[in-house]
Order: C-alpha cells, then sequence, then structure tokens
DNA sequence: ACTAATAAGACCTTATTTGTCATATTATTA
DNA sequence: TAATAATATGACAAATAAGGTCTTATTAGT
C-alpha cells in the first residue's frame, strides 16, 4: 500500500470540510462522524494539516477548521505531503549524489519518471474539483 | 518511501544478474557482494524471485540462479510487484465494491488514474534496457 | 562421502502506523 | 468570573511491517 490510511482520512476530511462546510467552519467531531474516521486521531490529522498550512484552526466556542483558501488553490499532492512527508519513490531520490552508485545507475531516471507522472496526477487534482464531484454523486445516488 | 529497500535490492540483483551473468548463472554471495547487499537477506529476495517466475534457482555444487527468461521480457513492474505484491495507492483499489463509500467517492478514480500512470511507466522499462544502459554508464565512467 | 550451492522457516530487532488518554489552552457566552 | 465548547500537545500503547539473522534442510556435482 503507497498511501497510509492516515493520508486517505486527510483526503476524506478535506473534501468533507469544503462540501459540508462549504467555506465555513467545521467541527473535527462531526466531520469524523459522517466520514466513520476515528476522533481523537482525525484531531491529529487536522492539527499536522493546520500546521501544513491548508486549514486554519479556531479554538474556543464556536470554533472549529476551515479551509486555509480557497478549494481551487489546494491540489491532492499537497494533501498527501502534508500527512506523509515528500512522496519518494526510492532512497535514492532523497536528495541527488546521496547514492554512492549514480553515475553509474541505470534505474535512477526511472525511478524518477515514474515518481514524476504519479505526482502530476495527483497535482493535477484540485480540491474543488473533489469537492465539485463529491456533490454530484451524492445528488445522483439520493434522487 | 513507496518502495521498500527490498524492492530496490531485487532491481539491482536482477541488473546485476543479467548484465554480469550475461544470460548465463550467477551466484547470489557474488551478486550480494558485487551490489553490496546484506547477503542473506538477498537470498530472501532471490527466492521469492525465483517463486514469482523471474528466476530460476539450482542447488548444490555449480548451482545458482539464472534469469528464468530472457531480460526483454522482464520489466521492472514485475520485479518489484514479485517482491511487494501489487502496488495499490489506496485501500480501496484492492477489490471494486470493497469500500462502502465507493458509489459517492469522488476519488477513487483519481486514485486509480495515478496508479496506473506509475504503473505503465514502470511496465516500459524492461530489464534488457536496465542492463544495456547499465553497461554503457559502467563504460562510460570507467573510460 | 564431501562440498557448494539454494530452500525454508523460525526468530529477532527496530521503526512506523494507528490509535488512545489525559491535560492544557483558547475563546465565547452568560 | 465561571462554565462551556472547541482545538493543542505530549505521553503512551498496540498492531503491523521492514530489515535482517540463524539454523537446518535439501539438492547436485565431484
Amino acid at each position: 500500500m503507497i498511501l497510509s490510511r492516515g493520508a486517505g482520512y486527510a483526503v476524506r476530511a478535506m473534501i468533507d470540510i469544503a462540501t459540508v462546510a462549504n467555506g465555513g467552519v467545521a467541527i473535527t467531531r462531526e466531520v469524523a462522524t459522517r466520514q466513520d474516521i476515528p476522533q481523537v486521531f482525525l484531531t491529529k490529522i487536522v492539527q499536522r494539516l493546520a500546521k501544513g498550512g491548508l486549514l486554519e484552526a479556531h479554538r474556543g466556542a464556536y470554533g472549529g477548521v476551515r479551509l486555509a483558501r480557497p478549494a481551487a488553490d489546494i491540489n491532492l499532492r499537497q494533501i498527501v505531503e502534508t500527512i506523509e512527508g515528500p512522496v519518494l519513490l526510492n532512497d535514492c531520490l532523497i536528495q541527488p549524489g546521496k547514492c554512492p552508485r549514480e553515475s553509474t545507475c541505470p534505474i535512477y531516471d526511472v525511478w524518477l519518471e515514474a515518481e514524476e507522472k504519479l505526482l502530476e496526477t495527483l497535482e493535477n487534482c484540485s480540491l474543488a474539483y473533489l469537492a465539485e464531484r463529491s456533490k454530484e454523486l451524492c445528488s445522483k445516488h439520493s434522487g
């Protein structure tokens, strides 16, 4: 499995916040209930998303979390990397020159290309698109 | 990190066998030394590659391992998946219908597309290409 | 029989993931 | 100021996986 469960939770939570709260404030506990995510674990994930600049958190009564910027300016790669750290296909991609075999290694370029393709796909997918699609699918399903 | 160290070792070992043994028999211990891979660990990896049909192993004196088929018929995806099992971006891709949210889930298709792009890149890279490139790089480096 | 190789499986250690729990902090309202 | 409702933080625990070792078979050639 490439992505951790936490990253999956993060994506679902972000979509939930974008969709249900619609730009306003959402309460982590309610997101957890709606999305069927372990509640306390989700608070941890939300903290990381907030530290990563994707969410704004407000404590106290009538607090909660909201998107830190418009959903159109958030993409899937950002969400995933905020939780998982940089997505790297292989050790040798951590930093150029780190691997002693690099100058004679025939696979370096292949790993790099595969990684780029993957990240590109995630980057091209905005939270706005996901939220829109979520609404579509939901209305189609219920109606 | 997406790929395990074991998968990286496997790829390097396969290239080594294709390059050095050149279709003939290679000895696991020597591959380990040349490629700087923990020896006993490599025997485990080689066993999995043999079970997966990528290598043929022969016991006894003058035994060893060799490619089970021409290097042109082996690709990077096969090597990686033989060691890691199916490469899956997310839980929900294990089997259609497994996830209860699937009918209203906006990300399923995106995970699927990203995964396909990644695997396609690995599939397009044959062991023959890697071995060829390894020889090139090595002669360029030493000459 | 001896030797050189892989096969197999038990085992261990360490790191990471996935969580839980208790407590602190902050902000609002009464 | 007290009560309440929310997040923040850090310690902890359990489950899982990764990385690696060790021992004992098994097989084949000489």
